[in-house]
RNA sequence: UCCCCAGUAGCUCAGUCGGUAGAGCAGGCGGCUGUUAACCGCCUUGUCCGUGGUUCGAGUCCGCGCUGGGGAGCCA
């Protein structure tokens, strides 16, 4: 398994595929941009990365050749097209090297391009992300996002489920899953109706819109009629958050499965989790090297390690316990009833169990309207998967599929049912047993990269005060 | 939103006790028998985040603000 190597353009080979050949393709033409430029007295080298693999390719002029005249134009950051031959290059550190004799400058650049040949801070690239994917760090982060966002598909569909496009504007503001952006085109300096008051009616969709927090209400409809059912879109949360593991638009995606209990919901993430870090190791073995070798030492151990390693669960009661008798000082109290706090996930995930941890059937007090309540009427089927080092990384549950209790839930939680007609209207006529979780795209690839910032492993990230780009 | 830390050359950073700013890299010029973020020599570069204050004198001390980072809450 090894997607990407062909090119779509016979005249224009991949530096991929270039150094991975076992014999000279002769006489080749490539296009990329300079990383560095070294200037040896009859001799230079260039450095062309194409963006197709860490790797660069190693470009010979000869200062006396046609491709010399060109050379002093050409810096760090310039986009070049190289004619030569492939030569088995003499010096270490690569196998093949292109012995120019055309150099063509496509994009010049002067010395106020910001990029240079030595490594940058994170947070300085954060200000330049039009430019950040041509270094190492962020070419390597996207290669992998790419490739593991196709893997996503290509789990689901060997499995049958349906791939479901849930909608991204939408009018339920009654989810409880965080704050919403919102959706209007009514005038903000002129609005209609009585001073303050909101006329939503007269809006676009006749109704107060916003953006989505979760698909997962509508992929349940879909549940109960495809039985299996995933979404992976884009995702915004207007909450004021300003961590390294929340950003206001991120990807998820959510599987829903009708049929399916607490059991089976833990069952299937895991295995999907299992995958995509099976994949990550497989067919991203060379990223995975360089973030090893800049980002996180010893994240390929950790990845083989989760990859033969069975998940272990433990319900919200056993993991009270568990803290209690771990004779540590909380900086918050441990006691059943109350959330559990991010240093109480860290210490059961990192210390505990050492690796990812199901922690399911939480108080209901503390859990979404949406979850199944358990038959001892205090908690509920719900399940949270915790890794180390970044924490909660999926949450799920069994759905509550019993009408009366959903209305109840629902009154419990201060919504009103009839907002939510539609959705309980799936209970009303053909309901049944069904669960599903939710995986941030982002905080996986946090985990499988070791890059600790959320604003790194998206391409234009947006968080309260930045949506620039 | 709360708590803590930081902001000095294009980048990474040093700057002692308050005495008017420096190194590496980048850039320019020159050298070098084929380099590997090459190397060697010379040269250029500053609103010390902004603002107000203390002081004979502030990059340094104090207040306020802005930006960034770490942590918390919320969550994925």
């Amino acid at each position: 398994m090894d997607a990407g190597t062909k090119t779509w353009r016979h005249d224009r080979p991949r530096i991929r595929e270039i150094l991975r050949l076992e014999s000279s393709p002769g006489r080749i033409s490539v296009e990329g941009w300079v990383r560095t430029v070294r200037h040896g007295k009859g001799v230079a080298f260039l450095a062309v990365n194409d963006g197709s693999c860490l790797a660069s390719l190693q470009v010979v002029i000869d200062a006396a050749a046609p491709a010399g005249a060109t050379l002093p134009q050409v810096g760090t950051g310039a986009c070049v097209r190289v004619r030569g031959r492939m030569v088995a290059s003499p010096g270490t550190g690569q196998r093949w090297e292109l012995a120019a004799d055309e150099l063509e400058v496509l994009g010049p650049v002067d010395e106020t391009y910001p990029l240079q040949k030595k490594r940058h801070g994170p947070e300085f690239l954060r200000e330049i992300a039009h430019l950040r994917p041509r270094t190492n760090l962020f070419g390597a982060v996207f290669r992998v996002r790419s490739r593991l966002a196709f893997a996503v598909h290509r789990f689901f569909q060997e499995r049958g489920f349906l791939y479901v496009h849930t909608p991204i504007i939408t009018a339920n503001d009654c989810e409880g899953a965080g704050e919403m952006f919102r959706v209007t085109t009514l005038d903000p300096f002129h609005p209609p109706g009585a001073a303050g008051q909101a006329a939503w009616g007269e809006d676009f969709f006749g109704e107060k819109t916003g953006l989505t927090v979760s698909g997962q209400l509508e992929g349940e409809l879909f549940a109960m009629a495809f039985a299996d059912i995933y979404t992976f879109g884009p995702t915004f949360r207007a909450e004021n958050s300003n961590t390294s593991r929340h950003a206001a638009e991120f990807w998820m995606i959510e599987p829903e499965m009708a049929f399916a209990d607490l059991a089976a919901d833990c069952a299937l993430a895991e295995e999907f989790f299992r995958y995509l870090v099976k994949v990550a190791l497989q067919e991203c073995a060379e990223e995975l090297a360089f973030f090893e070798e800049y980002v996180a030492s010893g994240l390929t151990a950790r990845l083989e390690a989760v990859a033969a390693a069975v998940f272990e669960r433990m319900t919200y009661g056993e993991a009270i316990e568990q803290l209690q008798r771990s004779g540590r000082t909380f900086a918050f109290p441990v006691q059943w009833g109350s959330d559990l706090q991010s240093e109480h996930e860290r210490f059961l995930t990192e210390h505990v169990v050492k690796g990812p941890l199901f922690v399911t059937d939480y108080p209901v007090e503390l859990k979404a309207f949406y979850m199944r309540l358990n038959d001892d009427g205090q908690t509920v089927a719900a399940m949270d998967l915790l890794v180390p080092r970044v924490g909660e990384i999926i949450g799920g549950s069994q759905r509550e599929e019993r009408l009366e209790v959903l209305e109840r839930r629902m009154r419990a939680c201060g919504l009103v049912p009839e907002s939510l007609r539609w959705y309980l209207d799936t209970r009303r006529w053909g309901s049944c047993p069904h669960a599903g979780f939710g995986l941030g795209f982002e905080r996986f690839l946090m985990y499988v990269t070791g890059v600790e910032n959320i604003r790194d492993v998206i391409p234009f990230p947006r968080t309260p005060g930045n949506a620039r780009f």
